[in-house]
DNA sequence: CATGAATGAGCTTTCATTCAT
DNA sequence: TATGAATGAAAGCTCATTCAT
């Protein structure tokens, strides 16, 4: 088995990539440990090692994600130019960046429904979503702020833009092909932004 | 034991009314057969004789849960009046069912990300967001055809309402403290409404 | 594998059984629960079935073992006669059946180490040893009353009489050529009587 | 950690102070080598560099017991005085030592257990037993030489006395509070040095 | 039809031991 | 000598499913 010695965070990076591919193929629950150490080609007790269980490594995942999609955030905000632009920007960036982990997104939905019946869970879905709808509300505000937008309700037209994509990828993940994931989001997106230029709210 | 002789078919609502208490409570993977049989108050033999597996109470569930999903749906479609009230309609009653739903709804993000492994799943939740698309659309295109409505492509429309609902139901579950399921989605149809009427699409 | 239906009892006493021989061999902790499948004759699901734990059943020898001791006890002092022939009746029987049953030995002294840490099994065999105490303190008080003793404190030769005969079990138990249960017991027990009778103590 | 250059034999202490420690808290089975290198202060691999296996650790454990209990016997055997006095030396300053002990008792237990089945613990067990027996009828035979004791089968005293005072130790360990030990071998002892005196055996 | 004891493959996790550094 | 990451064989327990009654 290739383990010579590694730094603990390439290890951890190693077991996570392992399970992320595993679980996208199998579910957290029909995928076994075992999958695990196959995949990453580690042994059983060096996952035990890094991650002291499966929930562990599960929570890992959630939390790697996060930051992921925190940080594609960051970057679409901290640009410059017209808010409907930076808007237009950051659902195409989405749209492609939630196309390239295709196999991942299925775990969302283990998320989601772990969600009821896990704190834990349900609070870093919470956290994640407060967040994100902040500071889309933040460029929104900003967007009303330079007169770029009508005076709307800056914080409810994040939430329905957030629904709105995520609505579409459950449908795009239930039906890829009745679904262009970027074309309809950008679809949607221009309804959003003629309202918010408008004033209808 | 409640053993009088019954009809199959109540025999059967029965045991998927346990069923769905105990997987709203406990997921489809930590309930267990056991789990039904109290909750039904019948004996493990009485389930198999009914459902040949557990996957066959899931498969019944999910049917369970989108017959009445289109019962609802046909029963708003087919009122009169203007398009834009029945729309209004249809957002009032699906959000009033959703929250009566409650503790199912958590079951439906299992059955999307059993949906990337299970042919069987995906094709079910396939042809009901086909249906619903279909039918919505067709509401619509009445609402274009008389008038109401500047002329759109009815089935983009549809398709980003469901998207929209379907992404405020998912923001509800992680969080009902932030979102009003009814009066957010009401606020969403508005946007859309007034993008039909003045035709931004 | 000869499992059709049985009563309850009469499976539960074939798990124990099972359980007291491959214990006596392996020891608790070195034996497996599938060591008690296999010497059973069950599967691994009647035996949990059955006991919801490993450590279930090493309680249920534990209370095995005890009833076992309190009806030879109870035999003997339901006796009649002198007590110092009670007494030497008691020891003979006890030892006999020390004998009889020398492979479970080494579980009493599995029991007396675990008593150290686990509270219940300790409170069993506090329980177990305070009421051997009475009842041989009753016995002993009994020939005080009848004018056979001298005027003793019973409660104080019924402990030493115990820890006798209990010491004389490990010392055999850890070397048994040089320790014949029997005889030594009632060499032991003579001093006792014969102190007994002259009033020494 | 505590690691300057040490001889090997402190380290050896110190590896079999943190076993006896962590051993008497948890058992043999239950304490985990993890558990004796955090105890230690050591490393897992200097615990290995010292002892080949867990096993060797136990046996050294049984090894310095032994040797401890050795030494407290010689010292008082090699007294001078009535022997009567120094049996009851002997037993106050076991019975001292052996509340000393306390936490390391339950470990003899294990011992005696393990004796059943390894034959190596077994074989030191009845060195043990055998010589401390032999010195001890030697004691007594002193006595009976001298005419201070009747002439008696000062073995078969020697191993009831032994007896007498292991036995005590088991139901000391399991209820504290019913045995006095110190007060209760004391007793035991005077019924033993009694019967000496006036030759009943 | 109904029962529930019985089955046994499969799962997560533990932990004594090894060995490259 | 000393370190601690890595190994992998167990082990206890679960639970969907079966089937004699």
């Amino acid at each position: 088995m290739g383990t010579k010695k590694e730094s603990p965070e390439r290890r951890k990076t190693q077991i996570l990539d392992a399970a992320m591919e595993v679980f996208a193929h199998l579910g957290f629950h029909k995928a076994r440990m075992d999958d695990i150490v196959q995949e990453s080609g580690l042994s059983k007790g060096a996952i035990y090692w890094y991650f002291k269980s499966k929930d562990a490594i599960i929570a890992a995942i959630l939390d790697r994600i996060f930051s992921r999609e925190h940080q594609a955030l960051n970057d679409t905000l901290s640009q410059t130019g017209p808010v409907s632009d930076r808007l237009v920007n950051l659902v195409r960036q989405s749209a492609q960046h939630t196309l390239s982990l295709e196999f991942s997104i299925p775990l969302m939905f283990e998320f989601y429904a772990l969600a009821a019946r896990h704190e834990q869970i349900r609070t870093a879905l919470q956290r994640y979503y407060a967040t994100y709808r902040s500071k889309l509300a933040r460029l929104i505000q900003e967007g009303v702020d330079s007169g770029e937008f009508a005076p709307v309700d800056a914080d409810k037209v994040a939430l329905s833009s957030i629904a709105s994509f995520e609505g579409l990828i459950l449908l795009w993940v239930v039906d890829p092909e009745k679904v262009t994931l970027e074309e309809d989001a950008l679809s949607s997106l221009r309804t959003i932004i003629d309202s918010l230029r408008r004033g209808v709210d």
